[in-house]
DNA sequence: GGGAAACTTGACGGCCCCGTCATCTTTGTC
DNA sequence: GACAAAGATGACGGGGCCGTCAAGTTTCCC
């Protein structure tokens, strides 16, 4: 035998059914919403047997923490090194708005999951609808403003409206056909650049 | 026998009980959330047996629906007064923005309950959070580009990301204490102010 | 004051989901 | 190839919530 990666048939059956786990959990929880969504759900969307889920989740929040944490990860470190690689102002918004946009449209699903579950994202995680992704925010904001690079203002006020358009503008963009990604990350863009020019002017 | 209003006790009670409940399911909702709150976590906070409650709502959803139209239509028309009324674009925003944290800070539970669901409040009403409201804010734009006072930009982009804006600075602003009206108006009002003042010179 | 109508009460049957566990199947090892 | 360990299976008991409804209570009206 010499399959890719043949490396015991206990582990890698193991792998692949966590993963087919985490597969249907994202769909179930994309359609029918934390609270709605029940463990059963998620197994009939499997060939697996209902017991079987509880060797690799202690139940429901486990699995939706495994579903969010995943991606959201990953998103949060695509856009913090958009934001530190940048060189002006007009990047550290605009691309980081880009980037943003263009996960929305590259993974639908997780962007009706988030928006179905913010209850529960926030319930569960910090208070902030992406939770570490807007502390993030505030720092990158805040270095630069000791840097000079932004006038200074309340990075968390400002943090929080950048999250707020990210999100709401993110449901506008994506229900136009095609997804207007660029149209609206320069619609931010002009609203945060020209906002900040107007407080620093104070 | 003389009481302030001796309309027939029949209609008293009726009007008391369903009132009890209404402010019951807003607490419920508020801590529980929608999905998590059961017809039976309302009526336990309550005086009242299980099956009175079915006398005045068909179900969960029938309260929740009657909870939230209660004071949305109110929120609406509130912010619309204040818009309409408005005879500069400073006002425009700076009013409404002003009107909208009072509310959140004058009905902290309320807001509480929107935060909390507007998983369920976007799917039994409309997408927009607030609904109906982000539409009249849509139109009053549109109103206003028209007029000259606002210069064209996407009137539905533009509602959206001031939702957005709305939304989390407003979790923001009430969060300090004594929450912060003023500096978080005065915030989204320049925000806004700066970003449509450099739309406009495109 | 008495009887009918309106309303309240809470126990009940039905339903669905949860997490477990005894049993069966597959994999690894010698 | 046979045995032990790891893992998969799905039936089961427990628990909770739902909406109803027969019985009891209050209000209305003559």
């Amino acid at each position: 035998m010499s399959t890719v990666a043949a490396a015991g048939k206990r582990e890698q059956t193991k792998a692949q059914n966590r993963a087919t786990i985490l597969e249907a959990a994202r769909e179930v929880f994309a359609e029918l919403g934390y609270d709605a969504a029940g463990v059963r759900d998620i197994v009939r969307r499997t060939d697996l047997a209902s017991g079987t889920f509880y060797n690799y989740f202690r139940d429901k929040e486990a699995v939706f923490r495994a579903v969010i944490d995943e991606t959201a990860q990953e998103v949060r470190l695509r856009l913090r090194a958009v934001r530190t690689s940048s060189r002006s102002l007009e990047q550290f918004v605009g691309d980081a708005y880009r980037a943003w946009f263009d996960f929305l449209v590259s993974d639908r699903m997780m962007f009706e999951l988030m928006q179905r579950n913010t209850g529960p994202i926030r319930a569960l995680f910090g208070d902030p609808i992406l939770g570490a992704g807007v502390d993030d925010l505030v720092q990158d904001l805040e270095a630069a403003i000791d840097q000079g690079a932004v006038p200074p203002l309340d990075a968390r006020y400002m943090a929080g409206a950048m999250a707020g358009v990210a999100l709401e503008l993110g449901v506008r963009m994506a229900e136009r056909t095609p997804p207007d990604v660029d149209g609206a990350a320069r619609f931010a863009t002009d609203l945060f650049l020209g906002g900040i020019a107007r407080m620093g002017a104070r």
